[in-house]
DNA sequence: TGGAGTTATTTTGATTGGCGAAGCAACAAG
DNA sequence: CTTGTTGCTTCGCCAATCAAAATAACTCCA
């Protein structure tokens, strides 16, 4: 059987692992050029991008365990990234927010990722981005969406409320 | 400016980052289920695709530096899924290969990721199939191929001989 | 032959990211 | 006020990673 069914698939998970790679290689330029590591710039990113988040969120929409945010924000905190303040509505929380200079490292801080893809797909065609964000749109539901815990995450992907 | 570029800049790189997370997340189920970590199981899959590599070759492929890769292998040796040997021709290198029990470990991993994404995909219809994997090469090809040192890495990308 | 330089691997000594469990403070419900 | 729950931090541990140094083997040139 030649190039049917099977040779499709792997087609596709290939141009998948391609894409996986190409973003873990940026993600290590990236931090090394914001002077951080990968996950700190992400926390860095999630705070701001938030606005004001608790230790409990941040951990919920990594999918990683408290104590570990904990950790990372030790991390931001010395390097004067994030400020932490007891909440006063629930003094069990901690309102996490982006400082001054969080906010010129992120700004400073070009995502090469991004800015390629952002350069490349914005000079495509209409059509063509309409059809990409279709694709992409779902194969993300083919990896994510049912058949698992729906997720306690999505976060960016609730607030643009996508379909399905 | 309501609908247009920007959003969907946004709502393509959402996608991808949905994308992203999943296929982190479900590396860890993996791992759990395999006994392994999710790196080990990846230089595992990597030997395997292989049949015989050196530590040189997984660093490259990997992007990771050498005395990583020693380590990874002497876990994954430890545990028997993998063998060392010196090579014949160039005693410098050492051989890699994966043992009995490394490909048993392989083949009764179910990969999640893979599973459900192949299931999924091989239910779509003959053109979505191929509208599929043309976007997400096109895509792949916006985050690495031109403007990057054109990548010391993609392998499996190569064993199929991609265009472009 | 014999260096000099290069390449493949390992070793060593860090740091970072991550987990789970234990501890503590604050809230919530009786 | 007790009991349970929740949010966060601390602690001890392990995995992944790096950079730099050490080794060993190869290559090439004179």
């Amino acid at each position: 059987m030649g190039l049917t069914g099977m040779d499709r698939t792997d087609d596709s998970l290939i141009a998948l692992r391609r894409i996986l790679r190409a973003t873990e290689l940026f993600g290590k330029e990236l931090a090394s050029a914001a002077g951080l590591s990968p996950v700190q710039f992400r926390v860095l990113q999630l705070v701001a991008e938030k606005g004001l988040t608790t230790p409990k969120g941040l951990s919920v929409q990594m999918g990683v365990t408290q104590g570990t945010v904990t950790a990372l924000l030790d991390k931001l905190q010395r390097q004067g990234m994030v400020s932490r303040e007891r909440s006063e509505v629930d003094r069990r929380q901690m309102n996490i927010a982006v400082t001054e200079k969080g906010r010129e490292t992120l700004a400073n801080a070009p995502d090469p990722l991004q800015q390629r893809y952002v350069r490349k797909f914005e000079a495509l065609e209409d059509w063509e981005q309409a059809q990409l964000i279709a694709s992409l749109e779902r194969v993300a539901a083919m990896l994510d969406a049912d058949e698992m815990d729906a997720s306690p995450v999505l976060d960016v992907g609730e607030l643009k409320g996508r379909p399905a």
